[in-house]
Formats: C-alpha cells, structure tokens, sequence
DNA sequence: TATGAATGAGAGTTCATTCAT
DNA sequence: GATGAATGAACTCTCATTCAT
C-alpha cells in the first residue's frame, strides 16, 4: 500500500497513524487468525480468552487491552475472517469471465468451505449467524456477508442474462438469495459429516442450471 | 392448574410404583419442555441448570439427579424436541392423499419453523445441529433427524413419480436431501430477520416444481 | 432461646425454620466476626473476599453463597457488630440507676472504642459511616446507630432533669448528639493515635458536665 | 481559560529551564486539584489514575511519572489541599480583630466544609485521616493538621483569656482540642445527610460559650 | 520530559458438581 | 426419590506498573 511512503524520508509533522498501528497493534491480525482458529475449532460460546491466549502465544491483559472485551474479540475475529474470505473470493473472480464459470467458481468455494481443508471457513460461518441470533452487532455483520456473497452470484446471474446465456426471466437478486440458501443448506449436514450430502454438494449446480436453464 | 386428584385426599397405603413413575415421567417431560424453551431463547452453551429451574420450577439438583450433567439435559431435551415435532408432522401429513399437497405441508412446516409462532422449533433444530457440531451423540441425534424429514420428502416424491404426476427422473432421495437443505438455507437468514429471506421463503416451492416438473 | 423445644419431642410436620437455618448458615456468625476484625484491620474498602476466607476458615465461594455479592457482606458484618455492641452496651446500663452514673459509662464505652483492647469497635463505628458516605444502605444503617446512641444519652438526660439532677434547660435531645459528636470528635485523633487527645478524653466528661449543670 | 502567552508565537531559541519548571509546577497543581476533587467524590480507596487522568486530562503514565505510585499522588493531593485550605482560612482570620469573632469565623468555616458548596472540604477531611490510619505518611500529615486548626483555636482563645474577654481558666489547648472534636463530630452526621445534626451544628457555638464564659 | 504499549497480579462472580440428609 | 448445602474450578475484567521510545 504505502511502500514508497516507507523509503522516503518522512516529512515532519505528527508520525503518521499507519506507522503507530504497525507499531502499535503490531500483532493484531495474527491474533485475530489465531482467534479465528479457535472459534472454528471450538465454537465461539466456547471460546475463552486463555484459549485464544495460547493459540496465539499473546498475553490475556494483551488481547484485553487490543480487543476490550471477549464478545469484542469475536466479532472482530469474524469481521475479519469474512473480510479476508470475500477478498480472497473477489481476488479469484477477477480471472473468471463466463457468468456460468463465475458461478461455478462461487458455489465451489461456499460449499468447499464446510468441507475438506478449508473447513474453518464454514464453521467460522456458521458460528457467526449462530452467534448473531442473539448478538445485535454480529447479526449486523452476518446479513452485510449474506448480501456481499448474493450480490457476486447476482452479478453473474445478471451478466449471463445480459447475454442471453440464461434463459431465465427470475430476478438475479432472487436466484441469488436460493442458491446461497442451497449453499449453506447442504453445507450443514456436509459439516456433520453426512455422507449423504457428498452427493448433494454436487447436485447442487443442477439445480442452479435448472432454474438459469443456459442454452 | 391443579387436578383435581392433587386435591382429593390419597386413600391410606403405599403409593403404587406405576402411579410414581408415571407422575415422575410427567414432570420429566415438563422439565424437557422447559429446557426447549431456554435453549431456544438462549442457545444451548449459555442454558444453565438454573435457568431451567427457573422456567420448570425444579430445583437444580433434583434436575441433575433426573438427568445427570448439564449436557445430558441438553440432549434429552434435543431428543425430546424433535421426536415430538416429528410425531405432530406425520400426524398431520396422515391427512393429506395426493404428494405436491404432502410436499407443500412439509415445507411449509419446516419452513415456517424459522419464523412466526413457531420460531422455537427452527431455534431449536440450529441449536441442535450446532450443538452437534462438537458432540458425538447430538450429532449422531441430528443426521438421524435429517434422514426423518428427507424420508417424508422422499416417500412424497416416489409416491408422485409412481403416480406419474412428476416428470423428473431424479432419485427421490436425491431431491429429498436437497429440498431439505434448501428449507434450512432459507430458515437461516429468516432466523437472522432479513428480509430478503421472506421472498425466498415463498420462492422455495417454486424451486421444487421446477426439480420435480410436475404435469 | 428455645431450648425446651430442643428437648421435647418434636411434633410433626416440616422442621422448624430455626432448626434448618442452624444447620444451614450454621458458621455464619462466626464469618460475620472475622469479617469484622478483618474490616477494623485493613479497612472495609480493601477487605477482600479471601480476607474473610482466610481470618473465617471458610472458602470464598461459600462466603458468596452466604452473602451474596462483597458488598452485601460487609453491610452484614457492619450491622451484625453494631447491633452486639448496641446490646452489650444496654446490658450494662440495666445495672446502672444514677442517670450520671449511665452518662459515663455510655461515654466511657464510647471513647473506649477507639483505643485500647476494643479498637476494633471505633475502626468499625469509624468504617460504618465512611462507608455510608457512598452506600445507600450503609447510610441508612449508620444514622440508625446514631439514633441508638444519642437515645441513650437522651434517656438518661431526661432522667436526671426529671430528678432535679441537672439544671440545664436544653432539650436532651440536643444534649446527646452533641456528646455524641464530641465522642466521635475526640475518638478520631486518639485513632490516630494523637496524644493530646488522651488528655481531651478525660475531659468530655468535663464539657458534659458543663452542658448540664449537675447540682 | 486559554492565556494569551499560550497563543503568541514563542520567540526562538530554547525554552527557558526556568520556565519550563513553572509551566510544569502549574500542571502538576492542576492535577493535584483535579485528583482532589475525585478523591472527594469517589473516596481515597476508590480514586483511580485512570479516574485522575479522565478529570485532569493528563494521561496515566504521566501522572506517574510525576507523582511516582498511587498511593504518593494521593498523598501529594492531600497535602495541597490541606496546605490552601488553611493559608485562605488563616488570610480569611488576618481581618478579624475580635477573639471570639475569630473563633466563629473558624468554627463556621470548620462545620461549613461538611455541608452546602464547600463539600468537598469536608469530605477531602475526612478521606485524609481516614486514608491516615493505615498509611504513616498520611497519618503524620493528618496530625499535623489538626494541629494547625487547633494552634489557631488555641491562640483566639488565649488572646481572649489575655484581654479579659474569657472567664475560663482552663488551657487554650484544651479548649482547643475539644472544639476542633466537637466540629468534627458535628461534621460527620453532617455529611452523612442527619437532619438532626443541622440543629447541632448551630448549636456548637453554644457549648464553646459555655466552656469560655465570655463576660 | 512525557507518553503509549504492554503485561502480571488479583478480584468478584458464575456455575456444575459433590455430599449429606 | 428428592433436595438444600457447600465448594472448587474457571473466567472475565480492572488496574497499577514496567518498558521503550
């Protein structure tokens, strides 16, 4: 970002906020992967600040005085985390231009997320819906994700109507919402371990392109 | 509230054994109601003992000594849940001859779980599943629920498809897994009060005329 | 207190109050004590929980269970010793006929609370009502102490008027919450353990004297 | 509040070590004041840096670097309270010629520090000798105070005795203890909000006439 | 000289669980 | 069978203090 700041000789004046941040909080984002860690491995209820103290090999009174609280902790842990995630999403959208390629692309990584090596994305998903039932703040965060992961398959949804790939007449932002829907639906049992949803995982693209019907 | 055999006097004599264990399991059953109501208001890691006291009114140790650990209660009280939720479901469904009405009451029960009058049942089944997330025997509980409700999707679909009013060549079960992911993909949000999700709600059976193509 | 009851048969029914509560709280006097020597030692701002632990021999939880929240246990301590004073101290007055006589012991009792074996009683007067500067209920409770006190100088005033004893005309209320305050007000140096003030204890007795022109 | 020396442009050149002292000397008084007022507030126990730092506006790590621990910042506010606490009285007794006119003067401004707008006195008092009984250093500062209000006591009194003003045969010094008691007992229901203690604040004028029987 | 960053010690509180009726 | 008493373990949070700049 601001490399050549960091070469040139800093004018004078106040030292720059950035500056004091890297100093400063120097240790934050590895705090908040490790915090991140271990509410994907056991759940935010049970996440206490010894647990993310040892992960990340960071004092408690530390992560007290970067976060405040412990319920501080974890929402950032999951801003970050989904932050991270739709950035990296983004990222690799950005090589993909067949709406149904992009689509493809999408449903891969949602539901990839509560399986295989990735796992924590998915359980780190569902522990911040499920802690935002009852946490005004993260129910926040969760439906502003809901909306970034709909709007990237709407987009495409949009952009293969707009060129006539699908032929469709349903509204983008309602196929969205169902397939994101469909996403999570059969992320649950697959993070179970039902062996039944495997095959489910798959299904999933038929009936996307049931309901897009492509030429 | 009080019967009135609470308030005639007892005839003289031991109290027969059955009479006790019928009276214990009556109040067994309430104190699992009770715990269904806390853990659908507060989620299962922060249901104490004493709030179920609080709501059944029996004390916390006689509450142990009925179920054992704090863990124990919870998935008795899970157990109790959803063997009552699908026992009124077939019940209902004993009503209805022809499968798109069968399939339209399912959904409309599953997903009307997440939302109105009903919300404690959808609470309920995400508390349940998460809960089963990092306990053996709740998980095992879960994926035994899931094959409960996916078996009456089932039945209804081959009952449609051998009554030729299905076009699909799609296995039952197949459909089944992804009609059911499809209801808890939409629950979620729902739960979370988007809005967006109340469409989607709506859009769900459409989703499934367009599986099943119907004649 | 009841003592033939503990002889005679017991008739039936549920067990007494008394009797449960002596089984219950049965140490809770004896904590109550500690709790005070600990308060008159380090002073009730820095009376710890663990304090009252180590001086009473029972665990800090127990001590939670009992009382609830610190607070309400130093309130407990601080009524608990002022009412056995306020009760040792109208014992002894039941011996005493001289209204004189009564006035000298209660200022004797008094200004002995702060030095001597029974400091302890004049660090907890002192702490009770510091305490009550910022704690609503402590207020309360130490302007009811107050209220026992100047009774009592009242009362033996009104006594020795009525007798033709004292001359002076000045109502006994006011009489008594001024040799209260000049109690108080001498008590606080000689906590400090200020010589001078030895020499101003002796000569209350002197200015009480002057206030009500004994004949 | 801003002066105009603190807006001008500083000429150039180094600051002056001499000035730099006065405008850290000013700072220091001001916090001193500032940790005055929430020791008054909140009591000497309760009184925090952090509590210091929000009133004065001086960061934490600040305030130890000036004042070293706690416990010396807490000290260090006692002492400059009590330090112009007694130079405005004294200034205040320099315009009064009279003995007992003094002697109201410092009876009035004695029992008026623990009611209406000047509080604070009181209660900074009170806090003092209070904090003095477990603390040495306090403790010799806390004597040594009311050695100050009673030199002035002792020596309207004696001018009085000199002048034929006071029948009274006994020392000043006495007279002057037992009036500085009297004041702070009086003062201490006082601030404990006792109704009853209105009365006798005005009525300790009376009991030192008649301990001095002014002709 | 002055200040932000970081951290250890300690405290109150919650809660499941054990024990004795 | 049922229940109140008692207690240890664990956790969050506050706060003075140390350190580096």
């Amino acid at each position: 970002m601001a490399t050549d700041a960091q070469l040139a000789p800093r004018p004078p004046g106040p030292i720059p906020a950035a500056r004091v941040a890297r100093r400063a909080g120097r240790r934050k984002t590895a705090v908040l992967e490790a915090a991140g860690r271990v509410i994907a491995a056991r759940g935010a209820d049970a996440t206490r600040f010894a647990d993310v103290a040892a992960e990340s090999g960071v004092p408690v009174s530390t992560l007290q005085y970067y976060f405040g609280s412990r319920e501080d902790l974890l929402v950032a842990a999951f801003r970050h985390a989904s932050a991270t995630e739709i950035a990296a999403l983004k990222s690799e959208l950005a090589d993909l231009a067949k709406p149904w390629d992009r689509l493809v692309h999408i449903l891969t990584r949602a539901i990839g997320g509560y399986r295989g090596d990735a796992w924590a994305a998915g359980r780190l998903w569902i522990e911040s819906w499920h802690f935002g039932i009852r946490d005004e703040e993260m129910r926040a965060d969760a439906l502003r994700d809901y909306a970034a992961w709909r709007d990237l398959v709407a987009e495409a949804v949009r952009a293969g109507q707009d060129a006539g790939a699908f032929a469709t007449t349903v509204s983008p932002e309602r196929i969205a919402v169902l397939t994101i829907a469909l996403a999570d639906g059969v992320g649950i049992p697959l993070t179970l371990g039902d062996e039944g949803a495997d095959q489910a995982a798959s299904d999933v693209l038929a009936v996307l392109a049931a309901l897009l019907q492509p030429r």
